[in-house]
DNA sequence: GAAGATTGAGAGTTCAATCTTC
DNA sequence: GAAGATTGAACTCTCAATCTTC
């Protein structure tokens, strides 16, 4: 088990607190913006793992199996899956070898081009997603210690910050 | 480098949807959010080691390094620091290994008692710090693709979601 | 030559187990 | 027995290089 890792006081504040009295206070609040998000990933995904450790399955492997079960076929191109992922291509291949090596997903080749491997979901695999959604939406999507309105400031905010990165481009005709 | 990654669409709000259109609606607005922070903890990140990487530095070990310039005598338990950063003892355990490895940091035995140990950072791992928040500042913290308004959203969203875990205690007197 | 996937190296994280010291 | 630190295992991620196929 991990140590206790409660404080007397918010090392986030005490970071930009640290950052003014250097004459830094042109960059104090992105530094504590930018370190906010580092610890909110770190405690999200801890969350997410505990109710998916019952499934044996990290959050990795589960956000690959859930975009299979949304496919019609079952099956997508592995560098299709690093797109919608948005992870480089080592991740794909590591994360589907974890996925393969459970029976989770199979590997198939592709009937047109020989260079592209589709990974295919098996009836095994859609049990686990479904019943490993059914947790983790109850145990942490429907209680993520924020209210619904406070959800969606977040989400918005941060699509602010990827339209800055070109995350996605919105469709023709829907930009202003 | 990494394959292009955008996509004609939205990911998040493309996944939102799924969730929607299986019923899940109760849990579709967490889980967006989770993603959402997932996402933008990676594009922050990238942001900062590509600033870092003239440095031969990690976002994790210039947060040591930082947390040792701040304190008086340059030097700090090692437990300490896992406390202040949030993150397990064998991560400190490495990210100090390779700080000493470059001789930014060294590990000296405490005075009094003898299970704990102490990391004082050197001359050269100072200078290197003061270069790398130079350009961390300039390059990525003034101008994280936030207005300060926005940052500030952000940072006080995630400090409810920090003190629902409780990730830091108020001072008495200063709750409610 | 470009695209799709894989491999190996290097870094980070956590957990469980271990060792020494209090 | 509890604390502080380390070690080894397992996982993720990225990058650079490689291989096959288009």
């Amino acid at each position: 088990m991990a140590a206790r890792r409660t404080l007397p006081f918010d090392p986030i504040a005490e970071a930009a607190r640290n950052w003014s009295e250097h004459g830094w206070e042109k960059a104090t609040v992105g530094m504590a913006m930018v370190t906010s998000v580092m610890r909110a990933q770190q405690i999200l995904l801890a969350k997410v793992h505990a109710a998916l450790r019952p499934f044996d399955l990290t959050f990795a492997q589960y956000e690959a199996l859930m975009l299979l079960t949304f496919t019609r076929s079952g099956q997508m191109p592995l560098g299709k899956i690093g797109q919608r992922l948005q992870v480089h291509p080592a991740s794909v291949t590591n994360v589907i070898d974890r996925l393969e090596g459970k029976g989770l997903v199979r590997r198939v080749p592709h009937a047109a081009d020989l260079r592209t491997t589709l990974a295919a979901i098996t009836k095994r695999g859609r049990e686990l997603a479904d019943q490993a959604t059914r947790e983790l939406n109850s145990r942490v999507f429907e209680q993520v210690g924020l209210s619904e309105e406070r959800c969606r400031e977040l989400i918005d905010v941060i699509a602010v910050l990827r339209e800055d990165v070109g995350d996605f481009e919105l469709h023709p005709g829907t930009r202003d």
